[in-house]
DNA sequence: CGGTGCTAGTAAATCGCTTTACTGATGGGC
DNA sequence: GCCCATCAGTAAAGCGATTTACTAGCACCG
């Protein structure tokens, strides 16, 4: 495997001047440039990625850590950061903690283990207390899709309060009265905004009058088939269901179609993430769409432009608009409620 | 940030002695090596991973190359990768393709660039003839999942063939006489192993007289619909489909479901891969699992095992055995085929 | 003719660790 | 008392770049 040295010593020039041309901190005349070409492609040379990063202190690689890699959501994040760091020029590390308890940690470290330029960490549970320190001590961490409330790091999330906000809307607006939500609670801040959101969203259509019920869990399939038994278990009267994730959709899903019921003629039912290609389901689901790939690009840009000595640029919070994406899961209900639904007890 | 150095200052001894004792070559009295360990945690030094790799020639590092990372199947298998370089000792450094024209040589190139210690390749397009001379030139790779005709490196596949063949025999002993397939063709080796041995089945039953009509494209939702639709419209009077995707399956539900065909009253349907939630699905799919965890484990051991210098090792193929999921996708049907089926004409 | 400014480079230190080949001291055996 | 092991460690040469601070040579200007 070819060296600098011998690619200098082939072109008949020093080791530094072929390293600084390759680098473009010296142009030079072109018979001299081609001589120094001409070695590299006779030598096949690449340069020692190591050697470069040791010298330079730098990297050119940036760390994603996910906590799964199966979900649609994120496989879908991770497939958006690496092209935006491809696109700028660095190599994406990726780390799959499977929730795995010390695994976070662990990769966390690894910012100063690696010696990586910098890092950007994805979970989706709350118990994150150990994360905090260590995420301040990393230092050059992003935080996406959701919060590790207390640490220090600039955040990026989708606006997640106002994806509530347009799936309460929409429901709202097409006579949905009595409406199951399924989605985490309030201890993960994606679920307890979107929830937040949606409530608001109900509060401020004109008519009142609306029962929401709220089954939390994780966004699994199968959290989505149980929570969405229990809802129609105890609310039978609801007429939609808000699935805080495409799992959860998926399970619902699932869930209607052993009880029998149809989307959206039985039941309307709107998602979120859109991820999957909802628009193939045999019946095509409406749902807020995250908006993947900017999440995927503005997080590579955070993590490569945050001035990282500046506190207030590291506590920033950054958030992207999520946008309804209309399909057929949801229908109109007449504008007053039957009677059957009217009885029904509020939580 | 702390070196060896500072560590072995603090310790009074010299950076060799703590390096040495590190990396386990030294064995030290106790309160030297308590001199050195309290050094390390009061600078809480971390060593650089790069000066290791340019001292040492080594990476620990393994890349991966896939063309998607969203499609389940794939995010299953680099989940599985990285979890058996995980317990090895490895990073895993991720790069997706898109199946953008010439990133998959870059990659491969990159076995040479970034001096990793091996790469493992998967493709999912025919259209691999540049890169047969590159991975010649790579050494250190091994192919997964699919086939790059050629090439010398050790492959691993899991049994396409018998795959293909336990779903022909599950669907002849359920009477099924007139049969869709929809997968790749030829050119791709899955597809040609799975079909063959399919076909095989069929040929092995007693009784003969099947009619398999099959429709060729990629493993994708999108062409998992147009190919239903097509095997429905030319052939109407088919029983059952082998589906030899996820992404078929899903996109054959969908047509079906458009049809108002059900599973497996209407119509009966086995399928391949077996990474997606079958079971949850509203009738639960009958499928050949892909025994992804043992490819992933597999190919991380071939990988870091493989003799490079020996021709042989280099051009072994390996075959993980494939399992038949029994769930409810596929009914019976009366072992005297009706008549409607029977004048139905062989493509 | 001296000074200034280019051009076209170079020498050498440095990054942080690994590893080979040593050394000095101590203790045991005969 | 001498020799040989063993123990406990060290010095120094890499690994392959980058980068800072220089220099030699030449042209041009006033």
């Amino acid at each position: 495997m070819a060296n600098l040295k011998q690619v200098a010593e082939r072109a008949g020039v020093s080791p530094a001047t072929v390293s600084r041309y390759l680098n473009g901190s010296l142009s030079l005349p072109e018979p001299t440039r081609e001589a120094i070409e001409n070695a590299i492609r006779a030598l096949n040379y690449h340069p020692n990625p190591f050697a470069r990063s040791l010298s330079r202190g730098r990297t050119d690689q940036i760390q994603m850590v996910v906590p799964e890699i199966k979900a649609p959501f994120f496989a879908a994040l991770v497939a958006a950061v690496e092209n935006a760091a491809f696109e700028r020029g660095q190599e994406l590390a990726i780390s799959v903690t499977l929730n795995r308890p010390g695994r976070e940690q662990r990769y966390l470290d690894s910012v100063s283990d690696r010696h990586v330029d910098g890092l950007i960490f994805v979970t989706n549970h709350p118990e994150v207390a150990p994360l905090k320190s260590r995420i301040d001590a990393a230092r050059r961490v992003v935080l996406l899709d959701e919060d590790v409330p207390g640490a220090t790091a600039p955040r990026l999330f989708c606006d997640n309060d106002s994806g509530g906000y347009l799936a309460g809307q929409y429901l709202a607006r097409h006579g949905h009265r009595a409406i199951g939500v399924i989605g985490t609670g309030d201890e993960m801040h994606s679920g307890a905004a979107r929830f937040q959101g949606f409530s608001r969203a109900l509060d401020d259509s004109a008519d009142g009058g609306y029962r929401v019920h709220r089954k939390t869990g994780s966004y699994t399939i199968e959290d989505g088939s149980r929570l969405c038994a229990e809802l129609l278990d105890e609310h039978p009267g609801i007429t939609a269901i808000f699935a805080m994730s495409d799992e959860l959709v998926i399970g619902t899903l699932d869930e209607l179609a052993r009880r029998d019921l149809r989307v959206p003629d039985d039941i309307s039912i709107i998602g979120f993430d859109d991820i999957l290609p909802l628009d193939y389901f045999a019946t095509p689901i409406t749902a807020i769409r995250q908006p993947v790939e900017a999440l995927g690009a503005k997080a590579v840009e955070i993590l490569l432009n945050t001035d990282w000595e500046d506190p207030a640029a590291c506590s920033r919070v950054e958030i992207l608009p999520v946008t309804l994406v209309e399909r057929s899961s949801v229908a109109s209900v007449p504008p007053a409620p039957q009677a059957t639904v009217q009885h029904e007890s509020n939580r």
